[in-house]
DNA sequence: GTGCGCACGCACCTCGAAGTGCGTACTTGA
DNA sequence: TCAAGTACGCACTTCGAGGTGCGTGCGCAC
């Protein structure tokens, strides 16, 4: 249906190309008290494949929000840390989750998307409950 | 991979729940300025199926977001309008918006998901473009 | 009387995102 | 010596959201 590429005025249409993988938004919560390695990634979002794992972060890194180091050592390192245009894309997901918070309390809620669910906490850990 | 209904605490990803179909948002913004019904709808959301228009607005009218009124006429109407807390969504959505708009601009945004794109006016009119 | 519009429901199909499995070249630990 | 970890890439498969097509019952315009 018109695969017009680039063609997106509205905003809300450019940040749900970025955050519409099933993982992305996971990904920016597990990135956003610092930086990550690969392995540490996979291991906060619990249930991602390393494939999906790499590709969301190339995707991420192609639309600027994450910053990709690589270390030539040798056991290779690899370290992934949000860029201010991630910062504020988490700042800007911050009242969506506080709806979001406050809504899931009333509604009945029998669907769901992601099947894992994670909890942040204020000093900067995040938790991770597996469904 | 663990289907459990209802299981969602951070809020994030209720929201996405909520608004994680593809034409989710272009409801709510075509709904943000008043009372639509299902011909203005499908004429706001230019691309959009009819049965997937259908069973979006139910899927928001069961999770609270659109309020649905039939009125027993003999050419069937049907009006939808916003809740509160859809209401409340929709300003959630706003610095999403914001950041998306800003972010566009310098990212290279060789993807995209929707293939249309609207134009919010500030007025509460809606100006939608297809791709 | 023929077709159109309304607001959907149902059954089937498509297609792309996500998942699975295997491979890399190298080091470290048991 | 063998397994494990590191950070992926490639080819294949799955699966479900979304698209297509057809049907409803009624009124109205032509």
């Amino acid at each position: 249906m018109a695969a017009r590429p680039g063609a997106h005025v509205c905003g809300i249409d450019a940040a749900m190309t970025v955050i519409g993988g099933k993982w992305k938004v996971l990904i920016l919560w597990a990135l956003h008290d610092g930086t990550r390695r690969f392995g540490e990634l996979r291991r906060l979002v619990p249930g991602v494949t390393e494939k999906v794992l790499a590709s969301h972060l190339r995707e991420l890194e192609n639309d600027g929000i994450v910053r990709r180091e690589v270390h030539d050592e040798v056991p290779p390192r690899v370290e992934y840390s949000l860029t201010p245009a991630g910062v504020a894309l988490n700042t800007a997901l911050a009242p969506l989750s506080a709806w979001g918070r406050d809504h899931a309390m009333t509604a009945p809620a029998g669907r769901r998307i992601h099947g894992v669910t994670l909890i942040p906490r204020p000093p900067g850990r995040l938790v991770v409950v597996s469904g």
